[in-house]
DNA sequence: ACGAAAATTGGAACGTGTTCCAAACTCTTG
DNA sequence: CAAGAGTTTGGAACACGTTCCAATTTTCGT
């Protein structure tokens, strides 16, 4: 359930050992972890937002509530988790097979949102709950590993862009990835506080990707480019 | 004070009625909310995250525990009244003289964000506080007035520059003061979390805007974005 | 197999946002 | 001025996230 196989990023060489060296104290921990994530999965399924206590959650799981503190540290560290638990993203986007470097990195779009059209109570939870960083230690929406590996793969797709001279390599791939999520997480913000309905949700980010992308593209490039931005547009002004 | 001046902006022949229609009642009313706010406001400013709550406020303020739920209805309307108490934003965009319509837009831009880099304690804490979503009705990062007034003046702005022949008028100005929003909220929501220093918060949010900007520019406004863009991206890669 | 180390456990406790309540107060209206 | 409506008040209460504690169970090294 949780085999995450990340085949085209380098691994850490960390993940799978995890499995096999510890003895039977680490193993038993980490099918505490589990349950304890899975628990709070069900909830949110369940439920919603309501009764996601961790005394609910780790009544859930057959722990007891300090356990969950034991071994997250947080709620929001569980809810995290349980986050990255659901989404196999990275691995999938070796098939994503588009004509240009450009299409593909809507289709990587596509495929990450699909997660959020399909489920949008489900993660819209889980995204109002990452929110409440109320604790000094707020990581952010990702495990810094993630993170990495996640900002890694929309760098190559930006890379493949501009080896096919489609994007002007004047504009790193560096600024463009952090311009591309900070637009995405400008939209998923408004999408998680209920401004913006999970229909638009796609076409939004779909049209802020294809405005950054176009400030730093080539004649080609933006070629490309333009009819999808007006596309966006007519699919926002119809919804 | 909160005397809020909002010259170039339709009025909506609401806002200076409340304080004169209403009697005595409503004049005590006004004064216990301003002096709610007025606590909150100095709570943070000088103890920060710490000792926000609403037992600490009633007291500051003078008022019992539950008159703030009574005039405010949660902790988190106070904090957005804090906000918008704090920030008289509209009321300088005309004082905006820049070249062209373009250029003004990126004023208007270092306006918005001078708050925050003045003070950035006080509004990375009221940012994490207006984050705070549990409640169903979670309005957003702005009241309604308010937002349909700042979207009104970037509007606005983005109308100018079509005008000037600096941006293409095929993607409306809606759609780009969107983009740009959630180009600028993401930045801001990754400032909020940590993620992103102080020191960055101006040359992203430029460089988010210049991108988005330049992918519906004409070539007159592509030429006058162009250079914002690289300048943006060394501040950015020397910081 | 035995002792030591590590973890979970149950329970209490703290401070939090929020709601409810009857009693007291204050302003408006007749 | 007096009845009345409209609010504030103090206090208790609830569920929550989180932390602390001593007691207990489970695993590891020898």
């Amino acid at each position: 359930m949780t085999d995450l196989i990340d085949i085209d990023v380098e691994n850490d060489g960390e993940a799978e050992d995890a499995f096999l060296d510890g003895g039977r104290r680490e193993q038993a921990k980490a099918e505490r972890r589990s349950r304890i994530v899975r628990a709070a999965r069900d909830l949110i399924r369940e439920t919603g937002d309501t009764d996601l206590s961790m005394r609910m959650i780790a009544k859930r799981a057959g722990v007891s509530l300090t356990t969950p503190y034991n071994l997250f540290g947080s709620k929001r560290a569980v809810v995290l988790a349980v986050f990255e638990d659901e989404r196999d993203f990275v691995v999938r986007f070796s098939r994503l097979k588009a004509a240009n470097a450009i299409d593909r990195i809507f289709d990587a779009n596509d495929l990450g949102m699909s997660y959020f059209i399909e489920d949008p109570d489900f993660y819209r939870t889980l995204w109002k709950a990452l929110l409440n960083t109320q604790g000094a230690d707020s990581t952010g929406l990702a495990t810094p590993e993630r993170l990495k590996r996640s900002r890694a793969a929309w760098r190559r797709l930006i890379e493949d862009a501009q080896d096919e001279g489609l994007m002007d390599p004047a504009v790193t791939s560096d600024t463009l990835e952090r311009a591309l999520s900070f637009a995405s997480n400008g939209a998923m913000l408004a999408w998680a506080m209920g401004a913006l309905p999970t229909a638009a949700l796609v076409p939004t980010t779909a049209l802020g990707y294809a405005l950054v992308l176009r400030g730093a593209a080539t004649p080609a490039g933006a070629a490309i480019l333009q009819p999808r931005i007006l596309r966006c547009q007519e699919t926002l002004a119809r919804g």
